[in-house]
DNA sequence: GCTTGACCTTCCAGTTACTGGAAGGATTAA
DNA sequence: TTAATCCTTCCAGTAACTGGAAGGTCAAGC
């Protein structure tokens, strides 16, 4: 199968599998023509990794996890923790987020948004009035 | 004041403000020597930079923010509307990222994470099973 | 056989917002 | 004078692609 196919195939642009074979997570065979030939278990590691980028786990996570799926005499808790040092940043992002959007709707609710000058946002981007 | 100063001042590092500097953001005048010399102005331009990043604004929001706050004609409007164009994109990744930790939360909570290779995780990301 | 359009290839550059490090000049304290 | 600590510029790297140029290939239609 060629690249625009598997691209199909798995929802990944062709670019997007041109560069994972770049970096070795896939190694498809090529044609007498130098194309890119998918098999089938090509297009099962491609679909592997859409799904693991889709859950957000970072390219080396990829990797890693892709390298456990294949290995036969693997340990669940390898992966395990590689999930959970993964939620464990999600969260983290998740309450920094939070945070921000916090202020940024306190703020946005106290503007008024109309066509003066003065401006709560900026105030507290200011902080000319504050200590932090 | 010298920017290893002014880098303790607003809180940034030094190679921070270099940047800003490079992007346009501030313009502190030279010394004899070559040496950034950073006004009161340019404390408070860098403070209010790093205010607004913290709060999660693109650079180049930051630019049209901190225009607009040098901008005694402006209206809060605008301010505002780029605040809150910056909160709807803050909620859809806190939405995306909730998404992927109740994902997670639940494989973990499945995976048995011992020594054995069954994995509800990897089962997950294969997908065999499943239609998506 | 030839053309046209849709494929495919590689390579280079750009994105975001810095960060690290090298090479070398300036300043200050001992 | 010498050592430590500044400062400067410039180059490269980060994460994970994405866009585009230049050029080869393939299948369909005339």
């Amino acid at each position: 199968m060629n690249i625009g196919d598997a691209a199909q195939h798995v929802g990944l642009p062709a670019k997007t599998i041109r560069y994972y074979e770049e970096i070795g997570l896939v190694i498809p065979q090529r044609g007498a023509k130098g194309y890119r030939q998918f098999s089938a278990r090509d297009l099962h590691n491609l679909t592997f990794l859409a799904r693991s980028r889709a859950l957000g786990f970072s390219i080396e996570d990829c990797r890693a996890l892709l390298t456990l799926y294949q290995d036969d005499s693997r340990a669940s808790a390898d992966v395990r923790q590689i999930a959970r040092n993964h939620l464990t940043k999600i969260d983290q992002k998740i309450s920094d987020l939070q945070a921000m959007a916090h202020t940024l709707n306190y703020l946005i609710s106290e503007c008024a948004g109309n066509d003066r000058p003065e401006c709560p946002i900026l105030t507290r981007l200011d902080g000319s009035d504050q200590v932090n």
